[in-house]
RNA sequence: CCGCCCAUAGCUCAAUUGGAUAGAGCAUCCGCCUUCUAAGCGGAAGGUUCCAGGUUCGAGCCCUGGUGGGCGGACCA
């Protein structure tokens, strides 16, 4: 149990002893100044509302019924009846030895939807946040004993495969071989597109293949195929460079839904949920009326007998709760789907296809922007190729590492400036609040300063330097710990709230508090490093075992921070 | 017309979801390397949290009404 848990535990009984209802949280949160102690407790006063009585009066009562003594050193009642709580540094010692993994008591099976690129264009900077969001959670779920399900939903099945199928045709008409036509789809999608907007004759192609794919034709289904490995090829090998453990087996393409498409019109249309409107079929959902009493439409079937995102988003998950037994379902997808996902969702359990047991989460987040505050685009106002942002993120990484450190050889360079580029890009993104907005910047995100993943990167090296100075495997490395500066004792508190961390981002699915506590953990051992000499002449024995041990944990602590984030650490920077 | 989201230091971002004097990093200024990597550390300065009301012991956060911006809303995804 963490250091959280036995507090709360302790004061939720001291509350219950002193008369307070069971329902008053202790509210038991980090003080904000180090002058009111490193916990606080903030229950007092929303119990005496409650109660209509002082709370200051009923702080001290509580205090009179709270047993720290082993835990605290001081425990103290301030302003309007705030419990400040001062930690034993014996114990945070006590408690850093006793350091346990961290296994959930209740094991969930979680589907995660992520990344889910279309498959018609190369991957562009659009399906960034997704990715690496996504994958963030899949790998704290799993390290907390999840049983993690990732799904990459990706977009095979829309209409715009009906011209890229006719424009591969043609290429393939004159001989060409699909891997050199294929090379690049982004040139490749124009080429189709130029076609498809000039050429009436090929639109009509395009239009007929559409359905003739999606009902089976032996031909299209080739040459579909024949695009769709390319391009599968082309994504698998982005995620690869992303450090992103998405692969082939989590693939569960929108086409992969196409059979089950009429069951499900048929039970929403059975159950009445689905009606008839303008010749499509149409759900419509009193909950999301507008105040003049419009309900919400969401089309199930066009007009033409054609299917929807919608339809298979339905389908996909009548799946996921009845083939993958899912307990909860996180949606990693772009704000701006968050109409149709309420859709989705509160037509999924009107229809019985998602039991009330299991829960749905849809998880949006905000745009990647410019330094001009409008959506990140290249020069010529282009979508910027996911393959490109990342080759330039090494080259960058490269020349500054190339910069600070010359004494590196080549081959390490390489391999540094690939964990620091691609760690750079990925932490700008996942430390900030995921359902905003924010603006993507070279500079800072490889500044090396403040809270970026070099700086990250940085902390771990310095505390490998002295393991091998030392000539001491830093790997399972085992001393008492005592505290006696202040530095180490806010280094231990660090320590000991990783766990706790962990708990509030797999619940709330903000990566961003992860990264805050890895920067706090980081500058925290940044001061340590400046006033505690580990190695230095003058320190006797039992405080360098102890220092040896807080640097120990703290290249662990920071080393599996980072991973759960994707991104990875290196002996030397 | 309807609906959702956003607005915090000059800039980029936080604020444990209603808690104390709103915090970091850049940039600016002042200190610290013959000693474990100075890609670092310590300090100073910087605020009408878009505006106006309201709820209460207490509001950046909740409610109402504005202003400004972004995004969605029947036959793309």
């Amino acid at each position: 149990m963490g250091i959280k848990d036995i507090l709360i535990e302790r004061i939720a009984a001291a509350m219950q002893a002193a008369g307070i209802p069971s329902d008053c949280s202790p509210m038991l949160a980090l003080s904000g100044k180090s002058q009111f102690g490193d916990y606080q407790a903030n229950g007092a006063m929303g119990a005496a509302k409650q109660m209509k009585t002082n709370p200051r009066e009923l702080a001290q009562k509580i205090l009179d019924k709270l047993d720290l003594d082993d835990i605290a050193e001081k425990v103290e009642i301030a302003g309007p009846g705030f419990i400040n709580i001062s930690l034993n540094k014996h114990f945070l010692a006590g408690q850093l030895t006793a350091k346990s993994e961290q296994i959930t008591a209740k094991p969930q099976t979680v589907v995660i939807d992520y990344s889910s690129p279309n498959l018609a264009k190369e991957m562009h900077v659009g399906h960034l946040r997704s990715t690496i969001i996504g994958d963030a959670l899949a790998r704290l779920l799993e390290y907390q004993g999840h049983s993690v399900i990732r799904q990459n939903h990706m977009g095979d099945w829309g209409t715009q495969f009906g011209m890229l199928i006719a424009e591969l045709e043609l290429h393939l008409g004159e001989g060409d071989q699909a891997n050199l036509a294929l090379n690049d789809l982004e040139v490749f999608y124009q080429q189709s597109k130029k076609h498809f907007d000039a050429d009436p004759e090929f639109a009509d192609k395009a239009r007929a293949y559409v359905v003739k794919l999606q009902s089976g034709d032996a031909h299209c289904r080739k040459l579909w195929q024949k695009f769709i490995d390319v391009s599968v090829a082309h994504n698998l090998e982005i995620y690869k460079q992303l450090n992103v453990g998405l692969r082939k087996e989590h693939i569960a393409a929108e086409s992969s839904y196409n059979d089950d498409l009429g069951n499900v019109l048929s039970s929403l249309l059975e159950q009445g949920i689905a009606v008839d409107s303008e010749g499509a079929k149409v759900v419509f959902l009193n909950e999301l009326a507008d105040k003049n009493g419009e309900p919400s439409p969401m089309i199930v079937q066009k007009s033409g007998g054609g299917f929807l995102y919608a339809s298979s988003d339905l389908a996909c998950l009548r799946h996921r709760v009845g083939t993958l037994q899912a307990d909860r379902i996180l949606y990693f997808i772009d704000a701006r789907q968050s109409l149709h996902m309420k859709q989705v969702f509160i037509t999924g359990r009107k229809a019985s296809f998602v039991p009330p047991t299991v829960s749905l989460e849809h998880h949006p987040f905000g745009t990647m922007m410019g330094a001009d505050g409008r959506p990140f685009k290249t020069r010529s106002g282009g979508t910027v190729k996911l393959a490109d942002l990342l080759v330039e993120a090494v080259e960058r990484a490269e020349k500054l590492v190339r910069e600070k450190n010359p004494d590196l050889d080549d081959s390490e360079i390489k391999l540094i400036a690939r964990k620091v580029g691609i760690g750079a890009i990925k932490y700008a993104d996942l430390s900030k609040t995921r359902t905003n907005d924010y603006i993507f910047d070279w500079n800072a995100m490889l500044s090396f300063e403040g809270n970026t993943s070099p700086y990250l990167q940085y902390a771990y090296t310095r505390i490998r330097s002295i393991f091998r100075k030392a000539g001491i495997e830093a790997e399972g490395f085992s001393a008492p710990v005592s505290i006696e500066q202040a530095q180490e004792k806010a280094l231990a508190l660090k320590l000991l709230q990783f766990n706790e961390v962990l708990d509030q981002v797999a619940a709330d699915c903000y990566p961003h508090i992860l990264c805050t506590y890895l920067y706090e953990l980081a500058s925290a051992f940044m001061s340590f490093y400046e006033q505690c000499p580990v190695l230095k002449d003058g320190v006797d024995s039992a405080t360098q075992q102890s220092r040896l041990q807080l640097c120990a944990l703290s290249a662990t602590t920071l080393a599996q921070g980072l991973n759960l984030l994707g991104i990875e650490v290196m002996e030397k920077m």
